[in-house]
DNA sequence: TCGCCTGATAGTTGCC
DNA sequence: GGCAACTATCAGGCGA
């Protein structure tokens, strides 16, 4: 039993001291988003890019299938966004 | 005592059947993405599409964030994805 | 190609009505939350007490494991959070 | 310009480098649940009990609140989980 | 092995 | 404006 004991209890240990390490890192992202901010920039656009940057490949297919969509629903010409109307554009 | 519990579970049963409802429409919301992915569409893309449409006004603003900010790190002559070895792009 | 528009819009008017129709039911639920605030209760216990409803066996058997848990690291004699020193408390 | 270049290209760098370290330690995080599990623990109760040592005081708060609900409601003799009928239960 | 389904993480919104 | 809850997306594990 006391090994059991032992056992798990080093376990929980090890799991603790990692996500310390963990939330350091998170933190510190934290932090530079912060800075991305104060330099003007937006965190939520910057987020964005470095998502891309992760898989270029699978943005870029993903881009692709959206704009083919756009285009067989023939809203190519009719830009999303371009009034406030477009609720009416799925007809 | 006994008016805090009837209130207390009056609440709880309204909450209890709401949720009920609630899941209806979602088990319902993912039969239509099956549907989608059987007719042969990307349910992601089909997303992104929905999601656009909910605030396209929201959406052109912050594409056209993202592509300031990646004109102004010079990516636009470099398209991402383009290599496996752009990685080394922001350097 | 007309079809696949037609297929494809459809399906895209149908998820959107749906999902129209779950955020009503989500918004009654935020505001009957409101309500349980108002009446003197706390929102997430009353969360936490209609999550069990859920599922009470599956909650039950989950307690029970953690109990056990805690009574081989030893800790039943030692409640959690009775001392702030308790990061020595697996050692 | 260039400055604005420097200084984006360089915060999109430090945020990728720390990603990738909090990465890292969310690998080892799920590598020790490996372990846990391999040792005949169930990871979920453990993951349970690491977060009640995170905040044990907070847990106690909430462990105490939701149990005065239950015994406002009378559930306290008929507990979660004894029948399949406790929808019934709140009434 | 593939699809499902739960659990984890990231994003959004509302509160303080 | 920061923090916390909630939602939605995504990945990994489980079962068919």
């Amino acid at each position: 039993m006391t090994i059991a004991k032992d056992q798990l209890s080093s376990l929980i240990k090890r799991i603790e001291a990692l996500e310390e390490e963990k939330k350091t890192f998170a933190d510190d992202i934290k932090d530079v988003y912060g800075e991305v901010k104060s330099a003007g920039f937006d965190p939520k656009a910057v987020k964005s890019i470095i998502k891309r940057r992760k898989d270029p490949e699978k943005y870029a297919e993903h881009a692709a299938l959206v704009d083919s969509y756009i285009e067989t629903l023939g809203w190519d010409r009719t830009p999303l966004g371009s009034a406030k109307g477009e609720g009416a554009m799925v007809q």
